[in-house]
DNA sequence: ACTATAAGTAATTGATGAATCACTAACTAG
DNA sequence: CTAGTTAGTGATTCATCAATTACTTATAGT
């Protein structure tokens, strides 16, 4: 299997990559299939052989989002002092803003999508988040875990909106 | 006048309510004039009277979102106590969100909006109220005003998700 | 009554988009 | 070779929607 392989499995992926892009610049609702078809370089029709519909690919790509941050945190609660836990956190959640805003800002679209099955997605996503910041912390031997996990999401979904409408002045110069 | 008087400034705010309301229910884009019109009870076309276009309306609709949140913010600085006044202000902005939960969906639909216009309406609600806050907080001798008046925001915008999804758990049970 | 203007709508238009269908080309196992 | 499966597309369908047009009804001033 080269680079240039097409299995079925990278098509897929490769869909994915291509919705998280163009829902995000242009807006889940607004964005068509032939334009994510386009960016993936397929045909419009060929989508809907790996998904259904075009609320399976937001869900699919919304996976994709969630997983990306639940498996940074992992990493840095493997792998770091709990003395700097929170810091650390911070700057892994601040390196996935840089380096998949699209990413974030498909997440941030979906909070406010009342479809159930998004809802759920996001639900758990978050929900997952949240459990993984205050295990850390109270492991960690943080004072108020609770209301410190808290304020590390309200600081973490500021940054989002600072970044979505590049407002850097916002997070306090 | 009676109550059931329609001038042309009251049936604009009508149309400008209905269209919170059903853009915060269905989403803006996929939101349709037609639904709009009718939770207004009146015809689709009459929209474009008053709003050139969609976007004239969505536009309107953020302005009053924006609105209301300021005007709250600085009736509570001229009434209240400096000592309350972080509490006053969270309270203040509870309010809204349980009295105009859908000014709120609406917002943070706009946050991922590209159009530049909209970017500008958002920049500008956001802008405002960071830094009536931020005065608050000078004028009222907190210290560390700054990062208090970003960690306000941070709350309001946890708050707004948890809301929006839902999630009380995610304010700290 | 009479005319101007405001309030409002039915019908249409032109464009668009998700999803399906019908088809072709390429590979794979026996 | 050939029968079956996988990868892929062009054309079409059916529905939908923002915006326009052309029209009707009501109101107010003279």
């Amino acid at each position: 299997m080269g680079k240039s392989d097409a299995t079925s499995v990278n098509r897929k992926e490769e869909i994915i990559s291509a919705a998280i892009e163009v829902f995000a610049e242009i807006g889940y609702y607004r964005a068509t299939t032939a334009q994510v078809a386009q960016r993936a370089k397929i045909s419009q029709p060929y989508i809907f052989r790996f998904f259904s519909t075009k609320e399976a690919l937001l869900l699919a790509a919304l996976e994709v989002s969630w997983t990306r941050v639940i498996d940074s945190f992992h990493k840095v609660m493997e792998s770091g002092l709990s003395e700097q836990l929170e810091p650390d956190l911070i700057r892994a959640y601040e390196d996935i803003l840089d380096s998949y805003r699209n990413e974030t800002l498909l997440q941030m679209q979906a909070q406010t999508i009342q479809e159930d099955s998004i809802r759920e997605a996001m639900r758990k996503g978050f929900g997952e988040v949240h459990r993984i910041v205050l295990d850390a912390f109270q492991g960690a031997g943080i004072p108020n875990p609770q209301e410190r996990a808290t304020m590390f999401l309200a600081r973490g979904m500021l940054c989002n909106i600072s970044s979505a409408l590049d407002m850097p002045e916002l997070m306090g110069k």
